[in-house]
RNA sequence: GCGCCCGUAGCUCAAUUGGAUAGAGCACUUGACUACGAAUCAAGAGGUUAGAGGUUCGAGUCCUCUCGGGCGCACCA
């Protein structure tokens, strides 16, 4: 337990049995003990609403609970320095911070796993993500979407979740029809052939770049052969091309996969038929107008699915229920899927196949990413299907550099909708918030080199000798949150929290920075006890840092 | 028309999941470098939380409606 826990629910243990001793309710009676941190300093440290929530129970003003509750308070026994009563019926804790001195042996000793816990004990889950099709590059959308789903991942890791990511790729349908056609209009082209893009055809850059590398490779080697064959070896081609590029730009965007799941092995493992035979034995299924129908509004749909068309090919949802019932299989108890905004309404069949198959429907979890859009020279950039012309990863990594591009994306709640300012992201200056936490780990790194120069170590002998200044205590407590906020932000999916995190952090640590001086020859034993605490926040920064994935450079 | 998300300072966004006087950054005003890194700090100004009702000790947060923006509503994927 950490140390912050530790003292929140000795403060807790103490009040209950305030109100216990002060004869306020039974036991029983008492409701959950609610501490809170507030905001405003002149309300302590901790501040409790315990004595509003009493007042139906006990039939006293609230204000009298909260004066009987304090009456009755051991303070020694809490560490508490002094209480105040304020407002409708707060009471306000001033708790002696001395303890905080603690937390940074511990940080020491825990270096880069300092906010790590097991609270998910170990619970298999399966995050899917990215997922784009393998016809194109990366754009703006898949770029949040892999920043977002890889800082969740990693979140779910440091509270102990068993996470496995996974790329599912769609590799089976008619877009990769497209994708051959595609290929074969750009090398025929760049062979000088006056060749139609197909109707549906795939207009990226990435696409032309494969025209003319085959050209330049194989001349017109292919003009002349037979169509079905030249499309085989396009697709096949294209799809290796694609898929490799998609491997490239995420790996070179830090994220990694531990699998990449191909729709086309369902095929080619026979898992279909079975799942449709198993929703069809379990009544799920029925035929209508030469089509085979799944009933999902029995589970919460507006309106059933076709699962088989009348040609007798399958939906996209088919093979779809098959790899859902496939991750289940293999042992996962938390699927969790990263989807666009586009695809919301996709998530009622989804969840009706999964309970349909069985299984409670909220196994399934699906995280909904809204849309981003991009501003360049103050306007917003329409895309641009028909023309290819979208902003692509590749580019955002090129000119914005991963660094920054993470962090823009992480920053905002996932469930608003994102304009990404081109100008700002490029900006290496005090208007992008990235360089200034950078900042504030590579000045205590510089802070260090030179202590170590003067031959100072950071000492945890006399540490609340000299750490408790305001602005001192100020960073400890933040040190102290980390752990409670990377568990909240991990269960209640929501990474965004730790780019506030690590921002506050280094605020606090710049605010420190410039009112304390850390390196003082008059007073080493002082030098060595802040060294310690500069350790600690380069730590914490580091490890914050990690969990969305940006770096934290020694200098820049 | 129906469903989901959003609407908070001039701009971009937070807000401990229902808590106290709604907070940051940018921009603006003023101050701090012979200083451990000024990519920094300190201070100031900036608000009817889109609007109207309701729930209760207490609402940016929950419920209903209205307005505005985005995204969906396939035998496409």
């Amino acid at each position: 337990m950490s140390i912050v826990q530790e003292m929140e629910d000795r403060i807790k243990y103490e009040i209950k049995q305030a109100v216990i001793t002060a004869g306020l309710a039974e036991e029983n009676d008492i409701p959950e003990v609610i501490l809170e941190k507030p905001k405003d300093k002149q309300h302590g440290d901790y501040a409790t609403n315990i004595a509003m929530q009493l007042a139906r129970v006990a039939k006293k003003a609230p204000r009298q609970i909260a004066e009987a509750i304090v009456g009755n308070l051991d303070h020694v026994e809490a560490s508490i320095n002094k209480v105040d009563i304020a407002g409708p019926g707060f009471i306000n804790f001033f708790v002696d911070k001395s303890y905080l001195t603690r937390l940074i042996p511990m940080i020491f000793t825990e270096k880069e796993n300092y906010g790590r816990t097991n609270a998910a004990q170990g619970e298999k889950v399966q995050v899917e993500f990215v997922s784009a099709n393998p016809t194109g590059d990366l754009h703006l959308g898949h770029a949040r979407g892999a920043s977002v789903g890889d800082s969740l991942c990693r979140l779910l890791d440091w509270v102990g979740y068993d996470v496995e990511r996974e790329y599912y790729i769609n590799d089976a349908g008619n877009q990769i029809n497209n994708l051959s056609l595609s290929v074969e209009a750009r090398y025929m082209q760049a062979c000088g052939e006056d060749y139609p893009m197909p109707e549906d055809g795939y207009h990226g850059k990435d696409i032309i770049g494969i025209g003319q590398t085959l050209q330049e490779r194989h001349g017109d080697k292919f003009v002349e052969m037979d169509r079905e064959e030249r499309l085989q070896f396009f697709r096949e081609y294209g799809l290796k091309f694609e898929l490799d590029k998609l491997a490239t730009d995420l790996a070179d965007f830090r994220v990694h996969f531990d699998h990449w799941f191909s729709e086309t092995s369902l095929y080619d493992e026979g898992k279909i038929v079975p799942t449709l035979e198993l929703l069809k034995e379990k009544g799920h299924t029925y035929e209508k107008d030469g089509a085979t129908w799944f009933n999902t509004t029995a589970f919460g749909d507006d309106k059933d699915r076709v699962l088989i068309k009348n040609d007798g090919s399958y939906t996209y949802l088919t093979p779809d229920i098959s790899y859902h019932k496939n991750k289940l299989d293999r042992g996962f108890n938390k699927l969790i899927n990263i989807w666009g905004a586009d695809h919301h309404g996709y998530i009622p069949r989804m969840k009706a196949a999964i309970e349909a198959l069985g299984y409670d429907r909220d196994t399934l979890e699906v995280e909904i990413i809204q849309m981003v859009s991009l501003f360049e020279n103050g306007e917003k950039v329409k895309m641009s299907k028909r023309t290819g012309k979208a902003v692509t990863l590749r580019e955002l990594m090129e000119e914005v550099g991963v660094d920054a591009t993470r962090y823009f994306f992480v920053m905002r709640s996932s469930d608003a909708q994102l304009d990404f300012d081109m100008d700002l992201a490029r900006s290496e200056s005090n208007e992008n918030p990235v360089y200034y936490v950078q900042y504030a780990h590579a000045r205590i790194c510089t802070l260090l080199k030179q202590a170590n120069e003067k031959g100072y170590e950071a000492d945890l002998n006399h540490l609340a000798d000299h750490l408790m200044t305001e602005k001192a205590e100020d960073l400890l407590k933040h040190l102290g949150d980390f752990p409670q906020i990377v568990t909240d932000a991990a269960f209640n999916r929501t990474p965004h929290r730790m780019t506030s995190y690590v921002f506050e952090l280094a605020q606090l640590l710049h605010s420190f920075y410039n009112a304390e001086k850390v390196l003082d020859d008059t007073d080493v034993e002082k030098t060595k006890a802040r060294l310690a605490l500069m350790e600690a926040v380069r730590i914490t920064l580091a490890n914050a840092l990690s969990i969305i994935g940006v770096s934290a450079p020694e200098q820049m």
